[in-house]
DNA sequence: GGGCTTCAACTACAGCCGTAATACTACGGG
DNA sequence: CCCGTAGTATTACGGCTGTAGTTGAAGCCC
């Protein structure tokens, strides 16, 4: 439902950046990248909002873009068919891999220590005193 | 490049976890789960040998697949993917979104935990004698 | 008001995917 | 040697995607 491409991903970020954006807004962001015409960007923002991803208001002639879903929703989509599809839902193997994977600077690690810190204490709250 | 679809990957699961599987035996294994037709899956196994993701040997006139991509391959390729299309490249937030919008159960946070001290065990040592 | 400009709507088209029917072929049994 | 059977190869088709041209309409400049 909330799976997209690249492509689509990459005018849902501008939307998601700038709250609201044009076709010629969406556009010109993307030139430099993509170098579509005008009037692809403007078919691609038809699709999106044909899905129900995307709506948009009339200011004058032109059509301005507002994302109706979240970056929020759409990782946890995207991560979640990771997550199941070739990780077997093992949320710890995931972070195994990503982090072996890929150059992890110290400093990721370091925040990742951290986030995990914190979760730990919440959870040791939850757990003492269990209501 | 392997970037693959949902269903392509239950056909890969299958070729992984049994090294090599006849068109077939794939069929059999995803007859419950998706009810497909044998040809349908001989399809699925020829184009997928096109991308060159698989590839086959003739057993009399039976056609065993067998894998090209390792699921490592194929999981940095799809974990990459996510982390940098909808994450920016930032591991942390990927880990953060993944912890806290999954319920993590303690044992994994405890896994991802010890799986961290490694990990910053073995960066301490590369540190101190830097060579 | 008539032409130029600017938008969006419609149309187009190739490629991949899911899905499968049909066609072809080799092999084993009688 | 012929037939059924088991298997692959070929063909099909609708839907979605990337990509964009063409058409149509609204507004602006003289």
């Amino acid at each position: 439902m909330f799976q997209v491409t690249d492509l689509q991903l990459a005018v849902l970020r501008e939307l998601w950046s700038r709250g609201e954006a044009s076709v010629a807004d969406v556009h010109e962001a993307l030139q430099d990248e993509r170098g579509l015409a005008t009037t692809t960007v403007a078919t691609l923002l038809s699709r999106l909002e044909k899905r129900g991803l995307v709506t948009h208001r009339a200011d004058g002639r032109r059509h301005v873009y507002r994302a109706l879903v979240t970056e929020q929703e759409v990782q946890t989509a995207l991560l979640d068919s990771v997550t199941d599809g070739v990780f077997g839902g093992d949320v710890t193997a995931l972070v195994s891999h990503l982090l072996t994977a890929r150059e992890v600077s110290p400093g990721d690690l370091a925040a990742v220590q951290e986030l995990l810190d914190r979760m730990q204490d919440t959870n040791a709250d939850t757990e003492t005193r269990d209501d």
